[in-house]
DNA sequence: TTACATGCAAAGCATTTGCAGATAA
DNA sequence: TTATCTGCAAATGCTTTGCATGTAA
């Protein structure tokens, strides 16, 4: 599961997606376009479907809710993005697609990439009739203020 | 799967249950009792709020899904059970307070735990600021047959 | 030309809430 | 008695779907 990048590659992170989707057989739509360049173009983040809506808005365009959530999807199937679920009702996208895991601040709803590198994870192996589709980090925190409150 | 037991026990997980919810403060009435009684005299297990109507359901007795909801939540608040977030729309509890980490076999919708020993996670510190709740680690596979469709 | 994609509105579904009636202490 | 709890039904909020219209190749 260790990505480590000896290869040096030329193309910016919207360049490789778009990229990518053409190989794919999805077509490049308008739409694909612009919530590729969303999505890739402003650094490493997560994001929500309804982040992607609003930032459309934002430069006075529109793609509807339906087509953002097939998009996600899409792209996550791609392998170009990663959906990570915090709890029941927010599904978050990393555009950062290093392999990674989560500082999530529960309070706040905010979360955090950890490097990889800052964890070690040694997993039993896998039974040979399973395959290994991803591993799921998540450290979960809450804010001190927070928690003092609780008790 | 193994239970290592140092220090004996005299309870069992649901009158350390029910202990735990008179000391709390709650009632122990007798949809609480029911629920406990079916979430911790089964063994160690993955449950949803679904599971536990249809059990409730077996025994001719009927709880409403708002009080099964409400009673996951308070026991969750209790420490009695910890609830897991697999995928965005299946919220399941397990009712094994020990810590551990969960298998999670995608296309069957099904979890396992699998020991803390049998990992070995090493994360930085967390800033002074923050207090740890809890760390998932899901790992997420997929049955063989299953992966070979999708390719 | 035509297969694929988009967008709207409606549907779906797990979960939550408001509130009247019930119940534990 | 009275604070708390339960259960119903309605509301919520995210996500998905059906289908008519639009668009890329």
């Amino acid at each position: 599961m260790r990505i480590e990048n000896k290869v040096i590659d030329p193309l910016s992170p919207y360049s490789r997606a778009l990229k990518k989707i053409e190989e794919s057989g999805i077509r490049p739509t308008k739409q694909r376009r612009i919530l590729a360049k969303l999505i890739f173009e402003k650094g490493d983040r997560h994001i929500s479907a309804e982040n992607l809506f609003d930032e459309v808005k934002k430069e006075d365009r529109k793609i509807s809710m339906a087509t953002i959530y097939n998009t996600l999807k899409q792209f996550t199937s791609l392998g170009l993005i990663r959906e990570i679920v915090v709890d029941q009702n927010k599904s978050l996208y990393c555009n950062n697609n290093k392999s990674h895991y989560h500082l999530y601040i529960e309070d706040e709803g905010k979360i955090h990439d950890i490097p990889t590198k800052n964890i070690n994870l040694d997993i039993p192996s896998i039974p040979a009739c399973l395959s290994l589709h991803n591993i799921d980090v998540i450290v979960r925190v809450r804010s001190l203020k927070e928690d003092q409150k609780k008790n």
